[in-house]
DNA sequence: CATTGCTGTTAGTATATGCTAATTTCAACC
DNA sequence: GGTTGAAATTAGCATATACTAACAGCAATG
């Protein structure tokens, strides 16, 4: 458990996020996610084998070794608790937390990790619904593209892909599509390439690939809005 | 107020506490302070000049300029207020917090600077008792050097430079040598180069070159442990 | 089967940060 | 006034991180 650099550890991070996304984790990938050019990922990737962070496949996949996946759960970690923190002690909206997490998550002792949670109760998902290393969605968590017409669902995450957009955060925030809130599922027009929710707030409608990201759970007509006001 | 690196906030940081500690801000002294060879320093140095940072005088001394001064005086804030949270939310002990801070310092955003400020209740002094930019020490604080066998005073700050060293932290917190707690000087002997005190807590003994550090305020006879259980 | 196009890789650079060894500068002291 | 010693500086080098331009490899597609 050496130390690394704001660089390996955003790497790291960003293979362990495709890995959970179920998203092949290639080279090129991390170029886009990380805004860098091919070469620059090349070379650093490089030094990660070197240290024993990742292996590459004959397919030019890049996986995780257990070295690698272990730090990659400890920065995933600190960064769901930051963000925790952020939104429920220091109030700041939901769906600006992620950018500040960004620079909080490598900047955090054992120490000051341990205290944290203690602090904030062991909180087991962040503001966006993501589970925090070592806990799951529920099993009959399914894509807001899945949801049929005339299910009512509660969204449990927003996918982290869809974190670094702070506009589209945004408008999802102005919709009530965040994680406890619960729509009807109206329709999805192939045409449009979007579905239309009804929620107490008011209609919205989302392109499928937003869709695509976000993840509900039906909840059954008998317990619709259980647990809204 | 362009972004900064890690390493040039360091030196900011830096030449801002060895002004305010009224020692000259040489090159080796950063070198020392932040035990990194003379040529690095110079290096460093030059490219901060060029950024317009500091500005070299003819005798060699390091002078902040207005944007690094503000600049300075951020980072400043960032650790300090790091440290109250430390300590006064997570409850790390007050000897502890400074390493921690050090890393926290560069990672917070404006935003989180100022909700964690609000959330804080705008605190003026860090753990160690050091003013938050913006903020002075009473008039009256002495140094404990200053302090003449018979007083009773009340330790106001521990000096930065102590900070650095945890071992020493310990060994104040453990004689309660730390900010709002009162001692008694009994003497000093210039065989010894020590301080003797005594407080509540029983006696103990600093080394000169530690008293000239530990900034405190004489309290008056009639006053003595007013705020004291 | 050959072309197209994405992906990966090499080559060549640049900058920030770090080091050691050697040299210069300058003030203080004999 | 000359010597000495600390401080600054130069030279030379290394590593991590970045880039562009150019090229290679390989699969899918016409």
């Amino acid at each position: 458990m050496t130390e690394h650099s704001k660089v390996i550890e955003e790497y790291l991070l960003t293979l362990y996020k495709l890995n959970r996304a179920g998203e092949p984790a290639k080279a090129v990938t991390i170029a886009n996610r990380l805004d860098t050019s091919p070469p620059t990922v090349h070379a650093t990737i490089l030094r990660m084998q070197r240290d024993g962070l990742v292996n590459v496949t004959k397919t030019k996949e890049l996986a995780l070794t257990k070295e690698g996946q272990s730090i990659a759960e400890d920065i995933a970690y600190r960064h769901n608790l930051s963000e925790y923190f952020l939104c429920n002690t220091l109030g700041i909206p939901w769906y600006e937390v992620h950018q500040h997490a960004h620079l909080l998550e490598h900047a955090m002792t054992p120490i000051v990790v341990e205290k944290l949670a203690e602090f904030l109760g062991k909180p087991e998902f962040c503001p966006h619904g993501t589970p925090m290393p070592g806990t799951e969605l529920p099993e009959n968590t399914i894509t807001l593209m899945e949801a049929k017409p005339g299910m009512t669902v509660e969204v449990a995450m927003i996918g982290e892909v869809l974190e670094d957009s702070v506009d589209l955060m945004k408008i999802l925030h102005e919709h009530k599509v965040m994680p406890g809130k619960q729509h009807k599922v109206i329709e999805k027009t192939e045409v449009m390439r979007s579905i239309s929710l009804e929620s107490k707030e008011g209609p919205s409608s989302l392109p499928f690939h937003v869709a695509e990201k976000i993840f509900v759970i039906e909840i059954p007509k008998d317990k619709k809005r259980s647990i809204q006001p």
